[in-house]
DNA sequence: CCTGCGATTTGCT
DNA sequence: GCAAATCGCAGGC
């Protein structure tokens, strides 16, 4: 039942390609985890994106190998997660912004108490990570081996229906529509507007 | 339904 | 000094 984790090569593609297609694949972290069904791409060239202004100390994952989780902090509180794509020295990233909690649910709802409504646990770039208990720790670590790892679409999820709409919470780039929803999840971190979405 | 704001830290201008 | 790849709560319609 459970499919292989994505290999190494899955990654070092653009960001976008790799975007739409972790739309139904499988994110775990040590036995807790869920389907993805919400990222966003960013990409060099690209204002929104964390090393549009060259290598920090910061985003320095992000001009490294692909396939590494790049765990970086903001608004003062928050982690999020991402997978960094494309070849080394092209920095490029996949924002995970919401999941379907399937395994280790409980844990979820303990770490993110109060809350514990399933479509709440995770349907946030920053719930999830804290849902998972994702912390600074793993920036760097491998997605295709150890014990935060990425697992292929099931047959079942090839069907899905992928919409793409403008990303969440940047101002700048926002013309661009990176972020990939499953469109009929009911766990993404916010609908699918009738505006802008396509394909 | 929607908008606004506080929390709380980092990093860039 | 202030915006930030956010969240949760309060308040208004």
């Amino acid at each position: 039942m459970a499919e292989p984790l994505l290999p190494l090569s899955f990654y070092r593609r653009d960001a976008n390609s790799v975007a739409r297609e972790l739309i139904g694949c499988f994110l775990d972290h040590e036995g807790v985890g869920g389907y993805i069904v919400e990222t966003e791409a960013y990409r060099r060239d690209d204002p929104a994106c964390h090393a549009y202004n060259g290598r920090t100390v910061r985003n320095e994952v992000m001009f490294g190998p692909p396939g590494r989780a790049y765990v970086y902090f903001t608004y003062g509180m928050h982690h999020l997660f991402n997978v960094v794509c494309e070849g080394e020295g092209e920095p490029a990233a996949v924002l995970v912004r919401a999941l379907e909690p399937v395994t280790g649910i409980d844990v979820m709802r303990r770490r993110r108490a109060p809350v514990s409504d399933l479509h709440q646990l995770a349907n946030g770039p920053a719930k999830l990570v804290e849902a998972l208990g994702i912390g600074p720790e793993l920036n760097g670590v491998p997605v295709y081996r150890g014990r935060l790892k990425i697992r292929g679409r099931t047959a079942d999820c090839q069907k899905t229906r992928i919409v793409a709409t403008p990303r969440i919470g940047i101002r700048v780039g926002t013309r661009r529509r990176w972020r990939y929803c499953a469109a009929e999840s009911r766990f993404l971190s916010r609908k699918v507007g009738s505006k802008g979405a396509s394909r």
